[in-house]
DNA sequence: CTACATTCGGGTAATTAGGGTT
DNA sequence: TTTGTCCTAATTACCCGAATGT
């Protein structure tokens, strides 16, 4: 696997996500996503960290149309799960 | 590989079904729409996707109104079918 | 050096998530 | 069963001027 530790510019990230520049700034600040400063302050995201939250709980599991069993399973967290501090 | 297609907001999903954005947080809660989370909890729907589900009602011919008999045989299905897009 | 686009900051609306109810 | 509306809280989007990167 290639570590692909290219580095993407906030507004990159924010096509991705479809977000606005700011928000992405605002992950930094809050931690929810390493960044990389340049000397005179502007950030900087690893691309690899980038898809790895973009296909982080994506496509996973795709089956269902086969009876409405409410199945109460445990909380299946694949992958990495981002620590979640906003739940009220 | 890359899927390459844009993100929408709950909102515009809802625009174009014509129904309340809490709704199309129901159907990605219900996993019946693939959806993307951001770091910050907010969702994207593909557009692929979504274009294929406002579309897709006109190649499979399912007589299939509302529910009235609420009697969920091992045949139940209410869905057109499995929108699978996932191949990797 | 100038020119342009982008990204800093903060501050304030708009949108969204989640639960519960009709 | 599905959808719509109520609420609060969190997240996100757009506003500005100033600085940075190419």
């Amino acid at each position: 696997m290639d570590t692909g530790d290219r580095l993407l510019t906030p507004g990159e990230v924010a096509a991705l996500f479809r977000v606005d520049p700011k928000t992405v700034t605002r992950w930094a600040a809050a931690g929810r996503i390493g960044s990389i400063r340049t000397p005179g302050g502007h950030r900087r995201f690893r691309e690899s960290e980038v898809r790895a939250l973009l296909e982080g709980e994506g496509m996973l599991e795709e089956g269902e149309e086969m009876g409405k069993s409410r199945n109460m399973g445990p909380t299946a967290s694949t992958g990495p799960g981002p620590a979640n501090a906003g739940m009220y």
